[in-house]
DNA sequence: ATGGCTATCGCGGATAGA
């Protein structure tokens, strides 16, 4: 089984992009941020006649979500309050539409649940700004969502998005300057990995340890050219899943086409077989 | 470098991204 994520900055722009990604990559499940549209308008025939069903939860202008999917998917949820239920937090960090969340139950097989949780986790502007504070509440808000998605059905769980958040020095080009870089300094290292601890793991760093591979390059002054860029896209899987994972890849061939999303797609592979 | 680019909304230029 093949999980992708991507942010497409804007469905609409970057439509043939996606449609011909999908064409030749074949995906089981492809995860999209900042879809940056409201589900009235979301292209959604264009999937569909693929073979593609859909799940959107977007937004004027802003942010979104998609879950783009071959089978059709379960127990779709959308926002914080759909699992941790209507308060003052949830209704708030709800306004923005950056998370969805669906249960794969490969059909007519013995193989079990996968649940896939697809995030865009908001940006932060710059360290000390309101929405430095907005991204560290909502990661913090993520953690108890998790827990409570867990407790209700301890299913094997996939978490995959942008993160906007480089865990590691290797995963930036020059690190030089992390501590005081919005994505990088230490109490955003320290809310992703809250949320990790409760029992997920890298799955791209199963497979390359080394440095240099990035999923964002900065569309100003030739970031991708000249290879400056992040490791901010990420998928994160449970025990066992992480166990039957068999290959995690990024794919920088979008990024070189006309007017490109300045995020690539990265692509995990699971052995389900083997669960 | 208060730099560089891209998208949305809406028709000029603000806002957001990362």
């Amino acid at each position: 089984m093949k999980i992708a994520t991507w942010n497409v900055n804007s469905i609409r722009t970057r439509l043939d992009h996606v449609l011909n990604w999908l064409y030749v990559n074949a995906v089981d499940v492809l995860c999209l941020q900042e879809t940056k549209v409201v589900d009235e308008l979301f292209p959604q025939s264009a999937f569909e006649s693929e073979g593609y069903q859909v799940y959107i939860s977007g937004q004027k202008a802003y942010n979104g979500v998609a879950l783009i999917s071959r089978q059709a998917l379960k127990n779709v949820q959308v926002g914080f309050t759909s699992v941790l239920g209507s308060s003052e937090a949830t209704e708030r960090f709800d306004q923005q539409k950056r998370l969805i969340c669906a249960i794969s139950s490969p059909s007519g097989a013995e193989q079990p649940s996968l649940r896939i949780l697809n995030l865009y986790v908001p940006n932060g502007s710059e360290i000390g700004s309101d929405k430095y504070y907005y991204k560290l509440e909502w990661l913090a808000l993520l953690e108890e969502y998790i827990q409570n998605l867990l407790q209700q059905d301890p299913c094997h769980l996939l978490i995959c998005g942008d993160f906007n958040i480089a865990l590691e020095d290797r995963d930036i080009h020059d690190a030089s300057e992390r501590a005081h870089h919005i994505m990088a300094s230490d109490l955003e290292r320290q809310a992703l990995q809250r949320v990790l601890q409760i029992g997920l793991q890298d799955a791209f760093r199963k497979f390359t340890a080394e440095g240099g591979h990035f999923s964002w390059w900065n569309y100003r002054a030739g970031g991708f050219q000249r290879n400056r860029g992040w490791r901010i896209d990420h998928q994160y899987l449970s025990k066992a899943l992480y166990q039957a994972a068999t290959a995690c890849t990024i794919d920088t061939a979008p990024r070189r086409l006309p007017q490109p999303s300045d995020h690539v797609p990265v692509t995990v592979e699971l052995d389900m077989a083997a669960l």
